[in-house]
RNA sequence: CGCGGAGUGGAGCAGUUCGGUAGCUCGUCGGGCUCAUAACCCGAAGGUCGUAGGUUCAAAUCCUGCCUCCGCAA
């Protein structure tokens, strides 16, 4: 039986924590995941989906600010419960040296992308936003410096042409569950392989802004199709139609031969299609200020687009 | 009490200002045309207008409460 404790925040966490309590071989003791923050309309104060979950197995919840020195409570729990193991998978705060030294299995963590590439806060965002035809999971023995750690499972898995980012968020989350459940594994068996990661070939996935949001028609398609797969879900890229913000969950490259149009002018007529700089992209769901998420075709039966309408 | 938008046949919308026959683009079903179609033509079904009250001869429309959904900001 392997004591372990989990910490993580996002759904692509709880992906993940599900699966650690669904093998018989481990024991969730605890669960560490950012507090609760006011979110949505109405400031309300929201819990993340991990602690959610945890709550549902009644498993102990702690939510300290910070995990650093200061913070000797977090500490103090973590030297109690002497897991074996700490799985981190997008927790969002940064372990001091005295909690990565503390398990013996150490600090694992799931990282969303092939490293020593894209280490950071958005691997998988920035993937498909690079245009990447590949990306993936690796699981690493965590290390003082941001995803510097020694590699102990890596697993790729292809980019889909019109894949967003939430969707591959998913996949990832499952493919990430089910390699934890393996290194777990290796480790119990003492068979843990640790590679060094070649910092030399490093590249950083930065956060992900608004600013990267609005939508620049004078940019070529495959730029401006890759922006709104990156950016789907959340934050979402967005244009605007007759001064009104238009948000774009998913699109397709219908033509790359320059269009008889300046960029941003509305080609399309049952299909919402705009140009770009050296070819057309269909914008095929989107959602208006105030309306719900839907396709091309039922936003255009309710609000047809005047033909020559420039989008911004 | 952070700011704002919206609930109308299965989908998306108009109609609400200034109360008076339920409308549009689609979809569905039936028929026609075509080698063929997310094409075109003809026909049909389908709505207690979110909900509870109020005002009125008369409410989708005006007034009040409630529910739900969404955008912004955090």
């Amino acid at each position: 039986m392997t004591d372990i404790v989990f910490m993580g925040s996002p759904d692509f966490a709880s992906a993940a924590l599900e699966k650690l309590y669904s093998m018989d071989n481990v024991n969730v003791r605890a669960v560490f995941t950012q507090p609760d923050k006011p979110r949505g309309r109405g400031h309300k104060l929201v819990p993340t989906p991990v602690k959610t979950l945890a709550l549902t197995h009644e498993t102990p919840v702690y939510q300290p600010q910070s995990l650093k020195k200061d913070n000797e409570e977090a500490l103090a729990v973590l030297r109690e419960i002497d897991p074996d193991m700490i799985v981190v998978a997008a927790y969002g705060k940064i372990l001091p040296k005295e909690v990565l030294e503390l398990p013996k299995f150490g600090c694992i963590n799931i990282h969303g992308s092939l490293l020593p590439k894209y280490r950071g806060a958005a691997p998988i965002q920035r993937a498909i936003f690079d245009g990447e035809k590949q990306t993936g999971i690796t699981v690493m023995q965590m290390a003082e410096g941001l995803d510097t750690g020694d590699m102990l499972l890596k697993r790729a898995v292809d980019i889909g042409e019109n894949e967003t980012s939430a969707e591959l968020f998913d996949r990832l989350a499952a493919l990430g569950a089910e390699m934890i459940a393996e290194v777990i594994g290796l480790a119990e068996r003492g068979e843990l392989s640790p590679e060094k990661q070649d910092d030399s070939q490093a590249t950083y996935a930065a956060m992900i802004t608004k600013d990267m949001c609005p939508i620049d028609f004078t940019q070529a398609v495959f730029r401006v199709h890759k922006q709104i797969c990156a950016l789907s879900d959340a934050p979402c890229a967005v244009c605007e139609l007759d001064g009104k913000r238009l948000k774009v969950y998913r699109s397709e490259i219908v033509s790359d031969e320059k269009p008889n149009a300046v960029p941003g002018e509305f080609v399309g007529g049952k299909t919402f299609d705009v140009a770009c700089s050296d070819g057309v992209i269909r914008f095929t769901e989107i959602q208006a200020e105030g309306g719900k998420r839907m396709d091309d075709r039922a936003y255009l039966n309710g609000k047809p687009v005047k033909a020559g309408t420039v989008l911004k």
